[in-house]
DNA sequence: GTTTTCATACAGACCGGTCGGTATGTAGAA
DNA sequence: TTCTACATACCGACCGGTCTGTATGAAAAC
């Protein structure tokens, strides 16, 4: 029996559900989103709802793990992740999240927005959301850790409580965003954080990260091995 | 007409019912709670409930501003707001917040669940938390300002985005304490924000701000004014 | 001082509507 | 013929909000 599915999987009338269910749920969270509503805007019925999903939360459950899924799908096509030295991975990565947010203007993690209603009332749910954080904290944890053995091992910062610092900032800013209806708040955010790690690093680190990134990639061979 | 009464005017039903709604949304939001459910907490009936708050949505935004009240009154009585020295405000302010999260086991900020969950859907209770948000923020930018003009005048760090930095690593700590069931993430980040802190400050003014505290209160003279 | 008046402060039954979920039906593929 | 993939009608529960009734106390009238 397995938990969950790839997304190639999916048949279309049930990702149509699945993606309804994200956008309404992003804006609106899960109580103010309505079954009938996710049919309406996935172009089906009551019907065909509770033939793909038991129940609402079961829908909510599979639609947090999409998101999820796409969200680190999309980190992989950006392709910070694979850059040889830790410290270009970990400003591109906050690049990259910059630049997401200004592109887009919906100022929502449905995570963030499911966590926040739904952690003392769905215990399971509670656990998924949890993870999904854990997890995001981990990724730029290791990042950060390489990052701060190869350029200040001597530096005062914990990477692991950096990176949670992070992505609480990071759900917080998303959430002050919403309440803003603008998203300056998250890039002003991030800006602030690189000026923290900034001061963590020695300036020459970055200078090297910065004029070494494009050839390191082109070669296909880190100059500097990461970890 | 006044748009708010202060919280000794508060009859006592209509007191209870405050309270109840607030204790009740933090956990569960806005939607999760029934109107019935409130009276109930309250001790009273929907009779009750209708006869001082013409709606649902009124108790909320009442509730909104009965709870950033109080936690400003809370404040008040900490007594770190009016020590003389910007960066020992700072740093008391940081380290209540601290100790408050480690006393109290309720994971979660009433203003930050309703935005979260209302923000998209109510524009104007939107704004309220917007306005709340940007409070919180100045209260910290302007002694962030103070200390800088103090103790690093040449430091790179800008008041405002670093409060905003905070304010937001506060939320989303509060929103990931939710989702782990466990506040032990927010001490932490703020933890790491203090860490952050010491990098953009001399050594010395933390040295100086520690050994003249208390007689500095106890004079009731700044040794160095603020702002 | 007594009675009448009237607003306040609730209690509780009730209402229309909406909710998540179910039961049943059916068109098409296999 | 059987199974999948839905559509549709429907259900009981519950929701926010209204309505009517009533206990109480203060003010006004006599």
């Amino acid at each position: 029996m397995k938990t969950h599915i790839s997304s190639q999987d999916i048949p279309e009338t049930k990702r149509k559900l699945l993606n309804a269910g994200i956008e309404l749920m992003r804006m609106k969270g899960f109580n103010a989103t309505s079954v009938a509503e996710i049919c309406e805007a996935a172009g089906t019925t009551k019907g065909g709802f509770f033939h793909y999903f038991p129940s609402k939360e079961d829908l909510t459950k599979e639609a947090a793990f999409l998101f999820r899924e796409e969200k680190m799908k999309s980190y992989e096509e950006a392709g910070f992740l694979s850059l040889p030295d830790p410290l270009d991975r970990v400003m591109s990565r906050l690049e990259f999240l910059k630049s997401s947010e200004r592109l887009h203007n919906i100022y929502s993690c449905l995570i963030g927005t499911l966590a926040q209603e739904l952690s003392t009332t769905h215990p399971d749910l509670r656990e998924i959301f949890q993870g999904a954080f854990a997890k995001m904290t981990k990724d730029l944890e290791l990042d950060l850790e390489a990052a701060k053995a190869l350029y200040a091992p001597e530096a005062v910062f914990d990477p692991r409580s950096l990176a949670s610092m992070f992505i609480s900032m990071f759900q917080g800013a998303i959430l002050i965003a919403k309440a803003a209806d603008s998203n300056e708040v998250v890039v002003d955010n991030i800006e602030s954080f690189i000026t923290c790690l900034r001061s963590f690093f020695p300036e020459a680190a970055f200078r090297k990260v910065k004029t070494r990134r494009k050839p390191a990639i082109a070669s296909g061979k880190p100059a500097i091995a990461a970890s």
